[in-house]
DNA sequence: AATAAATATTGACAATGTTAAAAATAGGAT
DNA sequence: ATCCTATTTTTAACATTGTCAATATTTATT
């Protein structure tokens, strides 16, 4: 897809080539990588690229609302490019994560939540993935 | 209450002065802090206990499934000496995490979860907690 | 080409947590 | 009480994740 270099332009970053290729790996692996994983990846098509320079690329992504943060499994910050509402669930085994369609689940209030005003919410499942 | 040293004698770990603290302060405090914090307010009874002996006892605590952990703003564990099923609010201002008890909301399924086999899931809603 | 602006790289740093080795402590046997 | 042993605590080193400032490089503009 030479629409990752679209996506760049299009909310005024400048394509450069290492922000090319951390948008080809995020958004073309459809995952949910850590930094980590991008750095590696990236530096298969883009040897030089720097830690700094990724976490730059996509703090700057995230800014720009192309990219979600969540910590769902460790501590670490993974990189979502599904940025509409949906819920997750992390395979105990394997650490996967996979996006549940938001309506897919129902989220109701039996009783009111008095004094808590909501901006967002989501549904963090964990267990098994069937093979 | 004497209770803290019960709650470690019941599930067969020593109880020295430090874990006693340790217990003392999360059961006590009824929040939900991160190790850090915990070691700021022992050290206040128990100056000497260090960053180690923190971990260690409430990792151990987690292992006697005397608390849980959430990882519910940044990237720090939190402990969470409420171990029954509940769901979390955070609020944007302060950070502050409030429980939501479980049976507060219920969540169903619209469309069936192929393939997810559900061990356990939590709400996390994050927004404003009104003045 | 010369200049200025934006970006990338490097290396230092902070925060969080784990680990191994050494020192201190507590309990039990004699 | 003294000795012995197992447990626990402390210390210090280390790993990981992420940020930051300074420097070097690249890019755009003139
Ligand atoms: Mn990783
Ligand atoms: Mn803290
Ligand atoms: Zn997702
Ligand atoms: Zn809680």
């Amino acid at each position: 897809m030479k629409n990752n270099l679209e996506i760049l332009k299009r909310c005024g970053v400048r394509p450069t080539p290492q922000r090319i290729a951390v948008v080809k790996y995020i958004f073309e692996s459809k995952g949910h990588p850590d930094a980590d994983t991008i750095l590696e990846n990236v530096r298969k098509t883009c040897p030089t690229i720097s830690r700094a320079t990724v976490y730059n690329t996509l703090n700057l992504l995230v800014a720009k609302g192309l990219l979600q943060t969540q910590i769902l499994k460790g501590r670490t910050v993974i990189f979502d490019p599904n940025t509409q509402k949906h819920h997750h669930f992390v395979d105990d085994a394997t650490g996967k994560v996979f996006d549940i369609p938001w309506d897919t689940l129902k989220v109701s209030q039996n009783k009111t939540l008095q004094g808590f005003q909501v901006r967002d919410y989501q549904v963090i499942m964990r267990g098994r993935r069937e093979s």
